[in-house]
DNA sequence: CTTGTAATTTACCAACCAGTCAACTATTAT
DNA sequence: ATAATAGTTGACTGGTTGGTAAATTACAAG
């Protein structure tokens, strides 16, 4: 019953696109409003809040990015740590997408949020912390594979490892938004690997 | 000439402390000057912007790191390596203090800014960037000096080094900041060092 | 065709934002 | 003592913030 309409995704995208290029305080609602093409009244008729609005967000880019990068890396065809090599390169290229599209280095959309957010909103602190885990898990399921097919030894510690690269990413991708330049990314990230350590030997 | 006063350094400090706790935009000229004790009026005799105090705030905020982080970084007693190391080890219990103080993990002040601010004001992201540049000139001097004590192959390519070192290190803080948690903090900066590269070897 | 429902629209709120200005006060150098 | 200077104050601006309320419109199922 009532009629339908794409406005809440419409008001989710525009959100997502506004929220990576500059940040949640920097963006009001109403010009989410504005470039989705709606009227404030309606974005709370489909939100209660701005904080209930990313939430949804979050949820939504968990599967655009698991679809545009997390497939690639639990792709069966190529050799585990290769993936994760490719992993890092397909990131680089997003990058370089919204660079040519928007002139600015945006950096992770999850990561930029996590740092803007994570003493200010402990709801949506857990939200993002929820995504870095599973990416944390993918990543170690990569290792796992790795393992599997003989390309690392049983001694790895998968876990920290993952947990390792990921934070060295999330650094690159800051770095490289902060000089707004990808060089160093593209060449950093190939040093992601050296992270992967053994259990026994921690330092 | 006229009467001289505290209230610029007191402003100065106060921007500091809030920023780092919550973020630039989060944090609002009239909140500065309450926690400063001193009116806005005052607060516009001294900076003629926000983006000016924050200039000057980054300024300021460098020295403060320098004294507290980089002379022992270069510290000449110790073998470099294990300087690093050390380095490492200060930030994590700069954050416990903070955390301890505040409830909350807050990160790298000039990372949390470069984040937040990278994509919207590019004078105060070049003054950032200035700041990582320092940075890895630093961790680099120390990279040179373990090469020259011989803690350290002489092919090492200690600018790319330096700068791996400090993405990993940004980005340890951002996961820590996200987790509201210092644990993996302290494990994942022992495996630093690893991300130290051969000129000949990049992967 | 009516009725229930979902979507839209407009006008509105108090609080806050960065920033301005002119009057006022205290101090210091002469 | 006085004049120049530096610091302080409070009132103010126009615009924006996240969020609210009520009336209206469009549609889909009965």
């Amino acid at each position: 019953m009532g009629r339908h309409s794409d406005a809440k995704q419409r008001i989710l995208d525009s959100a997502r696109v506004l929220f990576h290029a500059r940040s949640y305080s920097a963006v009001g609602i109403q010009e989410i409003c504005d470039h989705a093409a709606v009227k404030k009244g309606s974005f709370y008729h489909f939100f209660p809040s701005k904080q209930a609005l990313t939430l949804e967000l979050l949820d939504q880019s968990w599967l655009g990015f698991e679809q545009a990068f997390v497939s690639s890396l639990l792709n069966p065809e190529r050799p585990a740590l290769q993936r994760i090599v490719q992993f890092f390169k397909l990131g680089c290229e997003m990058q370089q997408r919204l660079l040519d599209k928007t002139g600015c280095v945006l950096g992770c959309p999850f990561g930029n949020l996590a740092m803007e957010l994570s003493t200010q909103d402990d709801l949506l602190r857990a939200k993002l912390l929820e995504f870095f885990h599973r990416m944390e898990a993918v990543l170690e399921k990569a290792l796992l594979e790795a393992i599997s097919a003989g390309e690392l030894s049983e001694e790895t510690d998968t876990k920290l490892s993952a947990k390792a690269m990921l934070a060295y990413l999330e650094g690159l991708l800051l770095m490289a938004k902060a000089g707004n330049n990808l060089q160093d990314f593209t060449v950093l990230s190939e040093m992601a690997l050296k992270l992967i350590t053994n259990r026994t030997t921690p330092l």
